[in-house]
DNA sequence: GAGTTTGAAACT
DNA sequence: CAGTTTCAAACTC
């Protein structure tokens, strides 16, 4: 089994072919082909958790849905490809078009180009021709013109040039993630855009919206702090600022994450490798991680090594897995040994 | 829709 | 760092 490439510690790694494993399935092959094309994972400058930096870590907020453990560790086969949508990558593009042209000044981290780990087990990208160089600041309307003019292929993995723009960009924009999701049609599922919190003012990660980096909109909270308006702003940048210095990798989803008084008092993430990367596991007792309950079956992952969870099921050959995969499609993506 | 269960986050 | 409490989502009826 392949294992994650080896990352400096405290060093992040964007692997957006595994992001969007985690996150969507429906372009995962996509993302495997990417990934073949674009060569090994590289790893962004590491950051250190100082206060003099915590700047430099904001510009990371809000969070990037990254590879969880199982994604990364266990390359899984891709599931069964839809045809290729040009209106979503049209969406998605809307994003950088000009209309938002604020986006432009906004403070830009300069990330190295990520090259993308390759997975062995995954379908080799059959190329009958060079493909084009790949530009990943190249300008939208460029890549809208590859895409017009290419093959399908290409036409994909364009779609998932701009979906990697998109993160860069996410990476250096602190609110305008929140604004441009919450304004387009995401597919984030209704329980995680809609928080019902009464007590957390939507300032911690109890609230769904505030542990994914978005304003609060349309949800049934009570007292909100977390609706983006100006007197709040204040109050919600310094529970990201707590949260932040709390643990460096929060946000990441969830997969080991440890409370915050346990990292603290470790301190030193970077004489752990395991910490503050997507180490994070579930630590089910009774839902057997068959359950919503889990976040490694929510997140359509099987449980990892890095999981610490009782009578775990969530992996593969499980009669109780198969018989939900039976009834939950969804959740049938992804089936590998712990 | 109310009440219960669950696991993560926060706290001690 | 282990144990407890708090919290909100998932689940059940």
């Amino acid at each position: 089994m392949d294992k994650p490439p080896e990352l400096s510690p405290g060093s992040v790694h964007l692997d957006i072919a595994s992001a969007f494993y985690a996150g969507n399935p429906e372009i995962a092959t996509t993302a495997a082909a990417l990934s073949q094309a674009l060569g090994p994972a590289q790893t962004l400058p590491r950051i250190k958790p100082s206060s003099q930096s915590l700047q430099s870590l904001l510009m990371l907020w809000p969070p990037v849905i990254w590879p969880t453990p199982a994604a990364v560790k266990h390359p899984m086969p891709p599931p069964p490809l839809p045809p290729a949508k040009k209106l979503q990558v049209l969406q998605i593009s809307s994003v950088l078009t000009p209309a938002l042209p604020d986006m432009e000044a906004l403070p830009v981290v300069k990330l190295p180009l990520p090259k993308l780990p390759v997975h062995r087990s995954l379908p080799k990208l059959q190329v009958h021709r060079p493909l084009p160089k790949l530009e990943m600041r190249k300008p939208l309307q460029q890549t809208s013109l590859v895409l017009e003019q290419e093959s399908l292929k290409q036409e994909m993995l364009v779609m998932l040039l701009t979906s990697a723009t998109s993160i860069n960009m996410m990476l250096n924009s602190q609110n305008r993630w929140t604004e441009t999701l919450s304004g387009s049609k995401d597919k984030t599922p209704a329980s995680i855009k809609n928080c019902k919190c009464r007590n957390s003012k939507c300032l911690k990660l109890y609230c769904g919206c505030f542990a994914t980096g978005r304003y609060c909109k349309d949800c049934n909270c009570t007292n909100c702090s977390n609706n983006g308006s100006h007197e709040n702003a204040r109050a919600r940048q310094d529970a990201i600022n707590a949260v932040l210095e709390c643990r460096t990798a929060a946000f990441m989803p969830k997969a080991g994450s440890r409370s915050c008084a346990m990292q603290s008092s470790e301190g030193k993430e970077a004489d752990n490798p395991h910490l503050g990367k997507q180490t994070r596991g579930c630590t089910c007792r009774k839902s057997e991680c068959l359950k919503k309950y889990c976040g490694c079956f929510q997140s359509n992952v099987l449980c990892s090594d890095n999981c610490t969870c009782m009578d775990c099921k969530n992996y593969e050959s499980t009669e109780d897995k198969k018989a939900i995969c039976c009834i939950a499609p969804k959740h049938a993506v992804f089936v590998q040994n712990k």
